[in-house]
DNA sequence: GATCCTCGAGTTCT
DNA sequence: CTCGAGGATC
């Protein structure tokens, strides 16, 4: 019986390995699976399972939340262009750096790039032993169990060393139309299904989506060097890993931009989405040179293919009312298909927009998804006569106040009672990175306003659940949550609750600066434009704003009334119980930019931390600084949150404790 | 005065 | 994410 295991294990790897990585499978699917179910009885009759058994790609139960995976290397984010002159301005300038540095001149290589999700693979001792998506770069989110259940990606590989393999993970066209076959339940397109079914919690639903990937990069690796792009996916592929095909290399741009043309001609015969081709630098050495900028490496670059366009109709302009009172237009449009999404709205942005278009009620209208996400509406059709031209609103068409021109855009005139306008601000003093009271969305405040009659924020403070008993959907759970949530926003960070108010051209930044600048709301209130203007980065535009702000009547009484409910911003002691950090054990380790390792560990005992020297199983957040070493890893192994300097000061920041610094 | 960079504000859909 | 504006820098 033993043997026999062994030979399926063997042979349904090569067949998988046949199927994802060489792309010419040996057998159908169905052979594949009466396989693998008589491996499955084997192996629960007996009671023992084989170490690199595919069976083993879904086990164990839905996990209940995804826990956070730093990456032993950063994972880019590359920049883009879009045509010849970009992309030639930007090897002239890889060129022109190398020739400084005394390096040759560099070779460019050509591969696709996929339009799927980022994963970064750790392999050990030859084994699978981690998986993480992308995140910011830094820490990711560990999804092990869904990445197991992707049959192109061994378990096991020869090579004995540690690793990291980056690679995209995507789903096959011809398998997205097999599955809309077989199901009811019908995925738009394969970009969004494999990423519902990568960060589905359940790694059954994972494997049923037959997700398959490509490795283009090694970020880390121990006992092996490799000293150029195409020795690398040598390597990868001496280690059955499915690689990204390279479609070309050579040191002359143009011949690398005609194959990203031909690339793009033949995108629809392929398999799999791409979105555009990705240029690198051949040589590491070079690339090691070139090194990157804060945000993207020097040495690639992504051309990115024009977005796929679709024709529709105008069928009509609405005017929306944001927070500041400006008057935004946007077009409802007859639904469209595009780029895997249903369109029906998209914004016109202001007045000299829908001039610069040429569009009116009844147009028909060129569309397109602005880096595949956001809808916009590129103009009218050649031709194009609209029925009905649009008008230019003089009255709110919430409150029919009077519009003023400022600039570019329109404004309701009147702030104070102008229902969205209401809405907008409560919404914005309740969001994440302001006041974060949950379970009070944009919904939640516009019935408020509408129904309760709610018009400024301090309402907020003195709402009952009496006050909640008219309304529809909220029942007795919902509004004891609500009250709780708005409760709990009484001891806000100083910064947070600056940035709550809705000073114009103040945001999280800025507001956090006035936060540490001042120290206490009162300081800020009673501040001079001379002073601010001693801030960095706050100019004239922004002291102005500030000073204007404060000095209206009626928010200074709205301020006074928060303060009167019980909202003191920026208390010591609510700052402590509030501070995400307290009560936990920290370990700084590795170089901080920002200050010395002994200023940290103060900061932190302030903030009501411990600091600790070294890492245990009762660790809280690793702070990782750069060439962190030993106690990283050990963070890593105990699963202990390992923290970037800079994450560790947005999540302090977040709730205030920055301010003392 | 020109140029580069960062911040603020607004944007759709699932 | 993108756009435009504000601020810093040369």
């Amino acid at each position: 019986m033993h043997e026999r295991m062994c030979s399926l294990v063997e042979l349904l790897n090569d067949y998988a390995r046949a199927y994802y990585v060489q792309d010419a499978p040996i057998v159908s699917d169905a052979e594949y699976d009466a396989l693998f179910d008589e491996l499955l009885a084997l192996e629960r009759e007996g009671g023992a399972v084989l170490p690199n058994s595919p069976t083993q790609r879904v086990g164990g139960e839905p996990l209940a939340a995804f826990a956070p995976h730093a990456h032993i290397a950063r994972l880019w984010s590359l920049d883009k262009v879009r045509t010849r002159g970009e992309l030639q301005e930007w090897a002239a300038r890889a060129a022109r750096l190398c020739a400084e540095r005394g390096l040759d001149a560099p070779g460019y290589a050509l591969e696709y790039k996929f339009d799927g999700l980022t994963i970064n693979l750790t392999y050990e001792g030859g084994a699978l032993v981690g998986a993480a998506t992308r995140g910011n770069g830094t820490v990711g989110e560990e999804i092990f169990a869904q990445v197991k259940t992707i049959r192109a990606l061994p378990l096991r590989i020869p090579f004995q060393g540690r690793m990291e393999v980056q690679g995209e993970c995507y789903m096959r066209l011809s398998v997205l139309e097999a599955l809309n076959q077989a199901s009811t339940e019908q995925l738009k397109n394969a970009r969004n299904a494999a990423a519902g079914a990568l960060r589905n919690l359940d790694p059954k639903v994972t494997a049923a989506r037959r997700l398959s990937c490509f490795c283009y990069n090694i970020g880390f690796i121990e006992g092996k060097t490799l000293t150029n792009q195409l020795e690398m996916l040598e390597f990868l592929k001496e280690n059955d890993l499915p690689v990204s095909p390279c479609l070309r290399v050579c040191d002359d741009i143009d011949e690398i931009y005609d194959a990203v043309q031909a690339a793009e001609q033949a995108r629809d015969t392929l398999d799999f989405l791409i979105d555009g081709m990705v240029v690198k630098l051949c040589d590491f050495a070079a690339r090691e040179s070139l090194g990157a900028t804060d945000r993207f490496p020097r040495w690639a670059i992504a051309y990115k293919f024009a977005a796929e366009e679709a024709t529709t109709v105008l069928e009509d302009v609405t005017w929306e009312v944001g927070r500041t009172g400006k008057l935004t237009p946007r077009a409802h449009l007859a639904p469209v298909e595009l780029a895997g999404a249903t369109i029906r709205h998209a914004t016109l942005n202001n007045w000299d927009d829908i001039q610069r278009k040429q569009v009116g009620i009844g147009s028909t209208v060129f569309i397109r998804r602005s880096n595949d996400v956001i809808p916009e509406i590129l103009g009218a059709a050649p031709g194009d006569i609209p029925k009905e031209a649009l008008q230019k609103p003089t009255r709110c068409p919430a409150c029919n106040a009077h519009v003023e021109q400022r600039g570019a855009h329109l404004f309701c005139t009147n702030s104070l009672s102008c229902a969205p306008q209401i809405a907008g601000r409560l919404t914005h003093y309740a969001s994440r990175s302001a006041l974060d009271i949950e379970g009070f969305s944009e919904k939640s405040a516009a019935q408020l306003v509408e129904a309760l009659h709610i018009s400024s924020i301090p309402d907020l403070y003195a709402l009952q659940a009496v006050d909640f008993a008219s309304l529809p959907g909220y029942g007795p759970k919902k509004i004891a949550n609500l009250l709780a949530a708005i409760e709990r926003s009484k001891h806000p960070a100083l910064g947070a609750f600056l940035f709550a108010l809705g000073i114009p051209n103040v945001g999280v930044k800025t507001a956090r600066d006035l936060a540490r600048h001042f120290g206490t709301l009162r300081a800020v209130r009673a501040a001079g434009r001379e002073e601010l203007l001693t801030i960095e980065d706050v100019g004239d535009v922004v002291a102005d704003s500030i000073v204007e702000f404060f000095a209206d009547g009626s928010i200074a009484a709205q301020v006074d009334k928060l303060l009167g409910f019980g909202v003191v911003p920026g208390e010591e002691r609510a700052r402590q119980a509030q501070s995400p950090i307290a009560g936990k054990t920290l370990v700084v380790t590795g170089a901080m930019q920002r200050m010395g390792r002994q200023e940290m560990e103060l900061l932190i005992e302030s903030l009501g931390g411990k600091a600790a020297g070294s890492v245990s199983k009762k660790t809280g957040y690793v702070i990782a600084g750069e060439s962190a070493g030993s106690k990283l890893t050990k963070a890593l192994e105990l699963q202990v949150p390992v923290l970037t300097e800079a994450e560790f000061f947005d999540m302090i920041d977040q709730c205030g404790g920055n301010e003392c610094v």
